[in-house]
DNA sequence: TAAGTTGTTCGGGG
DNA sequence: CCCCCGAACAACTT
């Protein structure tokens, strides 16, 4: 379900459990919970892809993969992976990876790097892109979570399009302008993005992501696996310019 | 009904 | 030691 957006999402839904007390956690995932007993709740926060719990000396991070859930307050059938009980609510996460983490989460994570956040370094990004990932085809760049943090398949697909940059060119080809509009072109899409989720529309309102044809032309997508990664891609041969 | 999917981690081989 | 790739994992929709 997720990518960025939609977990940022979350977190503005789960605001009002900021500061209250965690009476317990449960959950089949193996992470040691033993900690989460009676702490208070500081911050709810994210990067990229997960949600952060974070309490005095330690904090949680959730991810949802690609099947993953969460209820507030409602329980599925099966079993959640992990959960944080309030003495008079919860909330259940299903199908979450979790991890625990001892410290800061800007001790660990680049905030830089996160296309949703205010410490989000475009010029940083650029740098790190043409640096670290010259060699590589920038469709597979794109799902660097160490490079673009919070992207999936959706930004990465829409926001190239919105570049005219075809998938398969290597980042060194690429002209710098193009690569600046295009972590433009991630970013503000990422806030689209969101926007959408509140009215259930991102795929509708999607240009390529799920289509058959480009909205400009109407000309034949090019749709099936492209680069190294195993993800379906959608590319207009037509808009988007393959650089060699 | 079986295939497809907004994702990551792990381990083996080169 | 690093990079690459395939397998594994999981739940829900069409």
């Amino acid at each position: 379900m997720p990518e960025g957006p939609s977990i940022l999402l979350l977190k503005n839904k789960l605001q009002r459990y900021k500061g209250k007390m965690v009476t317990e956690a449960s959950g089949y995932g193996e992470m040691d919970k033993s900690a989460i007993q009676n702490v208070k709740l500081e911050e709810i926060e994210t990067f990229g892809k997960n949600l952060i719990f974070t309490f005095k000396n330690f904090f949680v991070t959730v991810h949802l993969g690609l099947f993953g859930s969460m209820l507030v307050n409602k329980r599925k059938k099966v079993n959640a992976s992990f959960a944080l009980h309030f003495s008079d609510a919860e909330i259940n996460f299903y199908v979450a990876n979790t991890h625990f983490y001892r410290g800061r989460p800007r001790d660990f994570f680049n905030y830089k790097t996160d296309i949703l956040k205010e410490e989000y370094d475009g010029e940083f990004v650029l740098s790190t892109l043409q640096e670290k990932f010259a060699d590589k085809m920038i469709g597979d760049a794109l799902m660097e979570q160490e490079l673009f943090t919070g992207v999936g398949n959706i930004i990465r697909i829409e926001s190239l399009y919105r570049a005219k940059i075809h998938p398969d060119s290597l980042v060194k080809d690429i002209p710098e302008k193009k690569l600046v509009y295009l972590i433009e072109a991630v970013v503000n899409y990422a806030y689209e993005f969101l926007d959408q989720l509140k009215t259930d529309s991102v795929k509708e309102q999607a240009l390529i992501y799920g289509k058959k044809t480009c909205p400009k032309d109407k000309k034949e997508l090019a749709i099936g696996e492209m680069g190294r990664i195993k993800r379906k891609t959608y590319v207009c041969p037509k808009c988007q310019k393959m650089y060699q």
